[in-house]
DNA sequence: CTGAAAGCGCTAACAC
DNA sequence: GTGTTAGCGCTTTCAG
């Protein structure tokens, strides 16, 4: 085992005791602000502790009370903004709670994911907020039986029951399709990443409940998962959403002589690649095509034309996670909850401003 | 004080003993991998262990052995994907090394940087990885003092003389100038987010010596200082690098008559508002101006035209400067070393294909 | 209001 | 090979 390279004697509290000539126990007392300590005893041993540079072991501290203060936040990716801004607010919450908040990366695969659950555990976090790899994903079994208070963000564990605080896949992408249906769009295409989460489902949900609403009949064909290329690189981690798969997929679809009215997209990204399609055919948007995005990154406003896209609410999404975890951390034993908010759509230069009645079923 | 949840009764190196009958020092011994323990004893030892669900008491470990396992990073802000990244990589080769990251988020506020440090110290890291806020930042200085080991990512702090593991910024931006001048540009514009950073002083540097070097007169004008307006939003973080600013900024210049031949951008989200305000001007990429970016976003690449930017080595820097912290962790106190690694120019359309003499100066 | 003593769970000396 | 003893720095009984 490798020497440790801390500082020979850090100060401790027998020495803050011994420079006051009172007992350890006191001072632990006037130091946590616990009663049982005259008020002048207590300023008095805060203004010694304070001058010899006194700083709490927090390994000594974490023993005793069985508590590290932090907690774990597993997240499969950094790349997308929107986990950006998960893990941004989740961490502004945990340091406003007096926690510290330890990140863990499962790159989407489950084996890291694994892996993480184990470091987390391992390293004695408080509790855990996980965006889980897919929706079947068992990495957190153990977790409830080991004591561990776990909140799921964003994507959903089919088996698992736990707590969940996420966007309203399925009602945001039924607006979206609603959205292109209701400027006369029927022929209507959903590019979506192939994995297997929640989030890609209720969007699928969402898509074919608002052809539903619509009276539109619905073809398969028209939901295009991208296949999944993990053993693509292995030095890298593998990323979703690339605008080149949507590049590819879009090509793919013009060059068999299709031409659909609207794309709508499980990721910005995706409109990337599909603009770059379109142009290279020579169609134009929105009078051509339609295009709606997900996620309103920055870039979406400028592009040409503007992406109309989904604002997704990540910072309400991750307090509420987080304040969640943290009351369950407090002890709470609540029945597991699941809140999904509602996310907006963003109308931009890529939708017609005009709706038109639908042309392919019956009006609503 | 609250409650903790924890279980009831964890089982201990104690338990452990009782069940196999040996003594806790043995058990210890045995599942650690150290010697002194015979061959049999130990497999028998440990799928006792694993069957009563022994997981050892993390704090206890790091009380005696004085170490968390943990490095901190702080970061000040996931959104920019450079730092994502860097983040990314950084994890990653911790959690390759048995340690885990703490992610501390300064947002660009010097008041959270010395929160974060604060935190850090508080929470028993055992070193710190860190993008400070601004070139002068005062947050570190006590961390030579208290034994812990620092390294600094991506920008340097002027009077720290720490280690630094950084881009080549100036060269990467003298690069980048020297390709548009090389194309014929004489009036080059740079636009930067007006920071107190280390990478903004070297990008400046770097722009400078590539009009040196071409023989082209250097106009004050034409480094355009994006203000940087904090205040705008209390509740949010605030961000930098908005395409936005480049956009007014671009236009104001328009307005004023100016008419540049050449952008070279401090963050590829400034080419976005650029080039709405080109497009707005009328003026065609490239042929009337030439643009190229910083940091090789996904979308760089999907612009229209493609953006020519400077691909960043996140990985590569986080990597040495975790390999580093790492080694310092150990006890190596090697003097401070700062290591610049050179970023790529990427051409794609936004910049000319064939170079042309210089117009305004002689050539080199 | 203050102190003495015990112990959190683990590792590290040193003995046998 | 294995057990005994001590102690990491702190908090928490329980006495005084």
């Amino acid at each position: 085992m490798q020497e440790v390279g801390s500082n020979p004697h850090r100060t401790t509290l027998k020495d803050v005791a011994q420079v006051v000539g009172l007992s350890v126990n006191t001072v632990s007392r006037a130091l946590n602000e616990r009663p049982g300590v005259g008020e002048a005893t207590r300023q008095r041993i805060k203004a010694e502790a304070e001058r010899i540079g006194y700083v709490p072991n927090i390994h000594a501290r974490s023993l005793v009370l069985g508590s590290r203060q932090t907690i774990a936040m597993i997240v499969t990716n950094l790349f997308n903004p929107f986990f950006a801004e998960l893990v941004s607010e989740a961490e502004s919450r945990a340091i406003e709670a007096g926690y510290t908040l330890l990140l863990l990366l499962s790159e989407e695969s489950e084996d890291r994911e694994v892996a993480a659950v184990a470091a987390a555990l391992r390293s004695g976090v408080d509790g855990i907020l996980a965006v889980p790899v897919s929706n079947d994903s068992h990495a957190y079994d153990g977790l409830t039986r080991a004591g561990l208070p776990l909140v799921l963000v964003s994507r959903n564990i089919a088996h698992l029951n736990a707590d969940l605080y996420a966007n309203d896949n399925v009602s945001g992408m039924r607006m979206t399709t609603h959205a292109v249906l209701d400027r006369g769009a029927t022929d209507v295409v959903l590019i979506e990443e192939d994995l297997q989460i929640s989030t890609v489902r209720d969007r699928i949900a969402g898509f074919r409940l608002a052809l539903q609403d619509r009276g539109v009949p619905f073809d398969s064909r028209n939901i295009v998962l991208i296949p999944t290329r993990r053993s693509a690189s292995v030095a890298l981690p593998w990323l979703p959403w690339q605008a080149e798969d949507a590049h590819r997929v879009a090509t793919d679809l013009f060059e068999r002589g299709r031409r659909p009215h609207a794309f709508v997209l499980g990721n910005d990204h995706f409109a990337l690649g599909l603009y770059a399609a379109l142009r290279a055919q020579g169609l134009r948007v929105p009078i051509d095509v339609m295009v709606i995005g997900w996620g309103d990154q920055p870039f979406a406003r400028y592009l040409d034309p503007p992406l109309s896209t989904v604002a997704l609410p990540a910072r309400q999404v991750a307090a509420h996670a987080m304040k969640r975890l943290l009351h369950k951390v407090s002890g709470s034993q609540e029945p597991p909850e699941t809140l999904c908010i509602e996310p907006e759509l963003i109308v931009r230069g890529s939708l017609p401003r005009e709706l038109v009645l639908a042309t392919g079923g019956q009006t609503p």
